[in-house]
RNA sequence: GCUCCUAUAGUGUAGUCCGGUUAAGCAUUUUGGCUUCUCAAGCCAAAGACUCGGGUUCAAAUCCCGAUGGGAGCACCA
């Protein structure tokens, strides 16, 4: 072994790395330490001695088998074991609130949840969490809804969490009957004020009966406002979560369901709570900034005599430079510095989709974030390294040309080409007539001298002949291909013209990128008007740009 | 201010719970090479990290204490 060792190491080894090895591997020898080590040192020093031919000599006459190849570290598939899970039973769910548009954060919590739900067999639910009827819209109900479609996610059970308003109600008698909540009557300030103190206030102290009658009060009479039922937590905690968080509000505003059917509305930490119980949750994975909630949740199940699911948590995820809340997003629609919710700068789902990037790249992406909580600030690059992989297998490759230059080439003998769709896998072949007059890039023709040969792919060599505003040149015949630059193409009289847009980072250093969106109007060939739109496909020597309409395309990634 | 979470290459992570079998693995990025009628993809190679300071131990990325950086919570939002 060590002759092993410093073999691997240009002939020197070390004494601690060996003792460690035969520790690590042979825990016998643990307690006879002090002894073994001398030897070791012994060894060592004589293996060190031989000169690196020697020791391999040695190893093969006596030792062949250690030169094989070591195997190996296996990595870890997928998502870390779960504790107390067993498979067939694990039930998980994604709840979110449909008071906006679905982003990379939500796509996030979607997948985790829904990945170990899949690897234990067990059952996802989708839970719209909609208790503020103020925020919540069927707008952005039916945007989420659309959104995990389209990542693929696919649900056992999809409910809402007003869909289970009886029980809350029910709970939170229950609660102001055992003493464990109560009717607060303080203002917001007071409440704010008294927490950030530790103090309790004299509504705490009021009796259960007295509790129920201002309960009834809160159904009818009270304002908004005026009236809230609080948890019996703890004011002098040290997590504030657990200072007498409130459990109900009244809320008149018309909920986009159920109307105006209830005023009394269920905080998101007591919704949570019952519905995770009720529903069978075993595992709830939640986002970080809800670490300090778990103890609350375990204390209102607690108290109610719940079964409590088992929680774990994961950072969010936000890509440099692109805002995910609303409170920034907002403006930037409003002052049309990004034209809406699905502008390709973005990193809404809407967004990502319109920008080419695919549902499964999203979802070996974030598999591969782990489930860290160090706050993760992502490049956008490692999304498109995963993108790539999937979008060149099926993109068709396809010849554009940006600041085109005319290049006109005499005694062409052909008038048409054929060109594959793409280089290895076979997507069928397309047909471009040419009769002599092309447009090349201008930035290629900037590199080409007189008198030099270059290559237009897929249709042969030219000589350059004329330099210039207008270039010319001569077709050579069966043209040597190695040796000479290659460069795209497009035939003047077929070319089409479409808009490139090219969306960059929208935030430089907290700043608003004014130069984001780059635009370019370029040719290409007339093939991409019988594309689909939504298709992918690679601008030969450009990059992979995503079918917008027949006149404009998204620039996806190189 | 108080409380909690967090810290591994340029970037994202595995390993940390349970110290040694790995002088830290993977992906991405960058660079070089091979292949190629694309500057793509594919293949090969190189480069590059345990935040700092103490302690425990024969042995610390791993355990303990402290410092520093980053994030979150202290809402009648979720």
């Amino acid at each position: 072994m060590t002759l092993q060792n410093a073999f691997e190491h240009e002939g020197e080894t070390r004494d601690k790395i060996i003792l460690g090895k035969i520790l690590g591997t042979k825990p016998e020898f643990r307690t006879k330490v002090k002894e073994i080590s001398i030897e070791i040192s012994e060894i060592v020093s004589s293996v060190n001695k031989l000169s690196i031919d020697e020791q391999k000599k040695e190893i093969d006459e006596n030792f062949p088998e250690i030169l094989a190849p070591k195997e190996k570290i296996k990595e870890r598939e997928g998502l870390p074991e779960l504790k107390n899970a067993q498979q067939g039973n694990v039930i998980t769910r994604f709840p979110p609130e449909p008071n906006g548009y679905p982003h990379i954060g939500h796509a996030k919590a979607a997948i985790i949840n829904s990945e170990y739900a899949k690897m234990y067999g067990g059952k996802f639910i989708l839970r719209m969490d909609d208790t503020n009827p103020e925020a919540e819209r069927m707008e952005y109900h039916a945007a989420i809804k659309v959104g995990l479609e389209w990542l693929g996610i696919e649900f056992d059970i999809v409910k809402s969490t007003s869909d289970d308003m009886e029980v809350f109600y029910e709970k939170g008698m229950e609660l102001i009957n055992s003493e464990k909540a109560y009717v607060c009557k303080c203002k917001r300030d007071e409440i704010s004020k008294n927490r950030r103190e530790r103090k309790s206030c004299k509504c705490s102290k009021e009796d259960v009966d007295k509790n129920i009658s201002n309960w009834g009060k809160m159904e009818t009479k009270f304002k908004p406002g005026e009236a809230v039922v609080r948890f019996r937590g703890d004011m002098k905690a040290d997590n504030a979560v657990m200072r007498d968080p409130v459990l109900f509000r009244i809320i008149e505003g018309k909920h986009y369901t159920v109307g105006e059917k209830y005023r009394i509305w269920p905080s998101y930490d007591f919704a949570v709570a019952i519905e995770d119980s009720i529903d069978g949750i075993t595992h709830a994975f939640r986002s970080k900034e809800f670490e300090l909630r778990e103890e609350l949740t375990e204390a209102i199940l607690d108290s109610l005599n719940m079964r409590k699911p088992q929680q774990g948590f994961f950072s969010r995820l936000e890509f440099k430079g692109m805002p995910i809340s609303k409170r920034i997003i907002k403006p930037l629609i409003e002052d049309r510095k990004v034209s809406w919710y699905d502008d390709p700068r973005l990193p809404t789902l809407e967004a990502l989709k319109k920008r080419g990037i695919k549902p499964e790249a999203i979802r070996k992406f974030i598999m591969s974030l782990g489930l860290t909580k160090a706050n993760t600030l992502a490049p956008f690059d490692s999304l498109e390294a995963f993108n790539r992989k999937f979008v060149d297998e099926n993109s068709i490759r396809l010849y554009m040309v940006s600041n085109p230059k005319k290049l006109s080439v005499k005694n062409l003998s052909i008038t048409a080409v054929e060109i594959s769709n793409h280089p290895i896998n076979d997507m069928g072949k397309r047909k471009i007539d040419v009769d002599g007059n092309f447009y090349i890039s201008g930035e290629d023709a900037q590199n080409i001298k007189e008198g030099e040969q270059i290559r237009l792919l897929g249709l042969g060599n030219i000589l350059i002949t004329k330099q210039g505003e207008e270039m010319e040149g001569e077709y050579v015949k069966d043209g040597d291909i190695k040796g000479v630059s290659k460069i795209q193409w497009v035939s003047q009289k077929t070319a089409h013209q479409i808009k490139i847009i090219i969306p960059k980072i929208l935030f430089i250093d907290e700043k608003f990128n004014e130069d984001s969106l780059e635009e370019m109007n370029v040719y290409c060939e007339p093939h991409y008007l019988q594309l689909k739109e939504g298709e992918e496909i690679q601008f030969i020597r450009f990059g992979y740009c995503r079918k917008d309409s027949q006149n404009q395309a998204i620039f996806t990634h190189k």
